[in-house]
DNA sequence: TTTTACTATTCAAACGTTTGAATGTCAACA
DNA sequence: TGTTGACATTCAAACGTTTGAATAGTAAAA
C-alpha cells in the first residue's frame, strides 16, 4: 500500500515486502531503480497485469473491453502514484516519436519567433511536439542539432534559416534518412526540399511603389549581404518596380550590407550606411533598407546627424519584427506573414510524414507568401526640396 | 562474413524475414521496418556482433579491448550506412536522458532569449541537451509541457516565468517526481525551489538614483502589474532610494500597469500611461517605467504629444532587451544580466542532478543578480523649467 | 601440463512500453 | 453435453540499446 511504498523509497537498497489489502497473496514491491513510476508499479498497486494497465492508460482500442470498474481503479491508482508514461519506451515500441524537429539558425532573431509560433499552431492539432533547437548562428551547433534530430527520431524537420549559411549538403544526411524536410525563408526546391518563403520580388516592389506613390524620386537602397538568399530577389523586385515607375537609381545611393555575423548586426550595418550616405553628399529623400533592424540603424544615423524621420527622410524596413513596431517613429515596413508561413510549413511537413508512411512519393512544394505593406510613421511625402545633407550635416552637428 | 551472419541468425527465433534475394555472395539485405539504420544493420554489414558494434560506436570503456582494425571497420561501415544511435533506446537502457527541460512562459518575450542562451551555454560542457518549450502565455500549454517534461524524463527543469501566473502547485508534480527545478526571474525558495532573479530592489534604486543625479525631482513612476512578481520589490527599491535622496512622489504621478495579456502589451500600457500623465496636467521631468517595452510606449506617447525625449522628458526602462537598444532615442535602462542568470540556472540544475544521484539532500538556493545601469539616449538633465505639459500640449498639437 | 592473464569478442538480460494472440469466464443456444 | 461468442484479462514478443558476465583464443608464467 501507499505507506509501504513510501518506505520502499526510503530504503532503495533492498526490496521491501508489503501486503496487498485485498488479495490473498502478498505483493512484493520491487526496488525502484529510476525515480519514476512505471506501469509495473501501477499494476502491482492495483492487482492487474501490466497489459491491462497499459491498455487502460493509453486508451487503446481494447480498453473498450475493460470493465468500467477496472478502468476507474487503474486510473485512480495511476493518478495517486503520479504515473507518467515513459516517452522513450513508448516511442521505441510504437516506432513513432510524435515529434517534429524545428531547427532555427538563430532564435534570437526576432524573425524566428513568429514562425515558431505558427509551427506550434500547426503541429498542435495533430498532437505532434516541436523539438525546438537554436543553432545560435553557429555552423557547428547546427550540425550537431541536425544529428540530434536524427537520433531523436523526429519524423520530420523544419529548418528556419533566415540567416546566411551554406547548407550545401548539410541537409543531405536528413534526406538520406528519408526524413521529410521543409525549409522556411529560402527556396531549396532545386535540391528537392519543400520551401516556404516570402515573395521577395513582390515585397521589394511593394516598398518601391509606396515610395514612388509618396512622391520620392531620389531613393537610397541598402541591399542585403551577398550570401543571403533574400538579397537577390528583393533587389530584383525593387528594380523591376523602379523600371515600371520610371525611377532610376543613382549608383552612389545603392549600398550593400557586409556579410553579417548575427542578425542584430543589421543595425550596425544600417547605421554605417546612413553615415556613408550622409558623407557622400548626394541628395536623397528616402532610404529603402534591407530589413527592419537595418532600417532602425539608418534612423539612428539620420537622427544622429540632425535629420528628422520622416519629415526630412523616409525610411522603409522589411519583415515587420517587434522592434520596428515599438520604436518611435514606428517603421513603415513590408510585413512577412511569418506566423502563416510557419503554419504552412507545419502542415506540409505533417502531410509529408503521412505520405511517407503510405509510401507515396512527394514532389517538393514551393510557396511564396504574399507580403504586405504596413504603413506606419517613418514614411511621408518628401519635403519641398531634397535633402542636401552634406551641407546640412555640417551645420547641425 | 557469412559465418558471422549465421551466428547472428542463431539469435532468438524471430519471425524470419524470408529474403529471396540471397545474392551470390550470400549477403542478405535486411528488411528495415523503420526507416532507420540500427546496430543490427551495422553488425550484419561488417560481420561482428551487435555488442561489439555497440561498444565501439558508443565508445564504451570496453572499446579499448577491441582490435584497432575492427574499430575502424565498424566505424567505417556505420558511417557508410548512415547509422545514428536511437536516442529512445539508448536513454531507456541507460536510464539517462541527458536532457534538461527548459520551459519558457513566453518565448516571444525578448527577455527570454538571452536567458535561454545562457542556459545553452551552461548545459553544453556537460553535454546535456535543453528541451526547449514555449508555453505562449497559456496556462493550459504550460501544464501540458510540464507533463511532457516528465514523460521525456528530463533530469531537471528550468522554468523561465518572467510573466504572470499562479504556479501554486503547478510545479509540485515535478517536485513529487523528485526532478530538480530552478526557476528564473522570481523567488520561489519559500516553496523549496532554487531561484535566480535580478535584484529588483537594487535595480529600482539604481534607476531612481540616476534620475536624482541628473537633477530630476518630479518623477513619474509606472509600476508593474499587481500579480507580477517583480513589481513589488522593484517599487520598494525605488521608494527606499527616494527616501534616501529626499525625493517625494506625487501620488498623481504614480501609475500601475493593468494585468497584461502578453509581454508586448507592456507597450500599450506605457502608451496609455503617458496619455493619462499628460492629461493629468501635473508637472514632471522624468518617467521611470516598469520595463523597456513600457518605456517605449511612454516615448511613443510623449513624442505623439509633441514632447522630445530626452530634452523635454527623460524616460527610463528596465531589463535591457533588444528593442530598447535599437530604438532612437535608445532607452536608458537597468540591465538584467540575463545570460549570466541563465548560465547560473543551468549550473545549479546540473549540480542538483548530480546531488540527487548521490542521494545528497540539497537546500534551495537563491541568487539575486546585480543589475547594471545602462545610460543611453533617453535620459538627460531636466530643462530649466519643469514640463507644464497640460498647457504646452495644447499649443503644440 | 596446468595455471594465470590477457585480449578480442559475444551472450543474454534488462530498460518500460505496446499489441497480436491466447486464455479464461460465463451465459445462451443447439 | 457441447458449441458459440461475447467479454475481460493476460502472455509474451518485440522496439534498439547497453553492459555485466561469459566465452574463446593465445601467450606467458608456474
Amino acid at each position: 500500500m501507499v505507506l509501504a511504498w513510501a518506505s520502499a523509497m526510503g530504503a532503495p537498497s533492498r526490496p521491501v515486502e508489503a501486503e496487498s489489502g485485498t488479495a490473498e497473496e502478498g505483493i512484493i514491491v520491487a526496488q525502484r531503480r529510476s525515480g519514476h513510476v512505471t506501469l509495473m508499479d501501477v499494476a502491482r498497486a492495483c492487482g492487474f497485469s501490466v497489459s491491462t494497465v497499459s491498455i487502460v492508460l493509453s486508451e487503446a482500442p481494447l480498453s473498450l473491453n475493460v470493465a468500467e470498474t477496472t478502468r476507474q481503479l487503474i486510473r485512480a491508482k495511476a493518478q495517486e502514484l503520479g504515473y507518467h508514461p515513459d516517452a522513450f519506451a513508448r516511442s521505441l515500441r510504437r516506432r513513432r516519436s510524435q515529434t517534429i524537429g524545428v531547427l532555427a539558425y538563430d532564435l534570437s532573431d526576432p524573425y524566428c519567433l513568429p514562425v515558431v509560433r505558427g509551427i506550434q499552431e500547426g503541429l498542435q492539432p495533430a498532437s505532434y511536439l516541436p523539438l525546438l533547437m537554436d543553432a545560435q548562428t553557429e555552423r557547428r551547433l547546427f550540425d550537431k542539432y541536425l544529428q540530434m534530430v536524427l537520433e531523436r527520431r523526429a519524423e520530420g524537420v523544419i529548418v528556419i534559416a533566415s540567416w546566411v549559411f551554406d547548407e550545401t549538403d548539410l541537409l543531405s544526411d536528413i534526406q538520406k534518412n528519408n526524413v521529410p524536410i521543409v525549409i522556411v525563408s529560402r527556396d531549396l526546391t532545386a535540391r528537392g526540399v519543400s520551401s516556404v518563403l516570402v515573395d521577395n520580388e513582390a515585397g521589394g516592389a511593394l516598398a518601391l511603389r509606396h515610395l514612388h506613390a509618396l512622391g520620392h524620386r531620389r531613393i537610397a537602397v541598402i541591399r542585403g549581404p551577398e550570401e543571403m538568399f533574400d538579397s537577390g530577389p528583393r533587389w530584383a523586385g525593387i528594380q523591376s518596380a523602379a523600371a515600371e515607375t520610371g525611377i532610376e537609381f543613382d549608383a552612389q545611393l545603392v549600398f550593400q550590407l557586409p556579410s553579417l555575423v548575427d542578425p542584430a548586426s543589421g543595425f550596425e550595418g544600417g547605421l554605417d550606411c546612413a553615415r556613408r550616405l550622409l558623407a557622400g553628399g548626394q541628395a536623397f529623400t528616402a532610404v529603402l533598407a534591407f530589413d527592419d533592424l537595418t532600417a532602425l540603424g539608418v534612423v539612428r544615423g539620420l537622427v544622429g546627424a540632425g535629420l528628422r524621420v520622416p519629415e526630412d527622410c523616409t525610411v522603409l524596413g522589411f519583415d515587420d519584427v517587434l522592434p520596428a513596431a515599438v520604436a518611435t517613429p514606428a517603421i513603415t515596413t513590408i510585413r512577412q506573414p511569418l506566423r502563416e508561413m510557419g503554419l504552412l510549413a507545419a502542415e506540409w511537413v505533417l502531410s509529408a510524414v503521412e505520405a511517407r508512411e503510405q509510401r507515396r512519393e512527394q514532389m517538393p512544394l514551393l510557396h511564396r507568401a504574399p507580403p504586405e505593406l504596413v504603413v506606419r510613421m517613418s514614411s511621408a511625402a518628401p519635403a519641398g526640396r531634397e535633402t542636401q545633407n552634406g551641407r546640412e550635416l555640417a551645420e547641425v552637428t
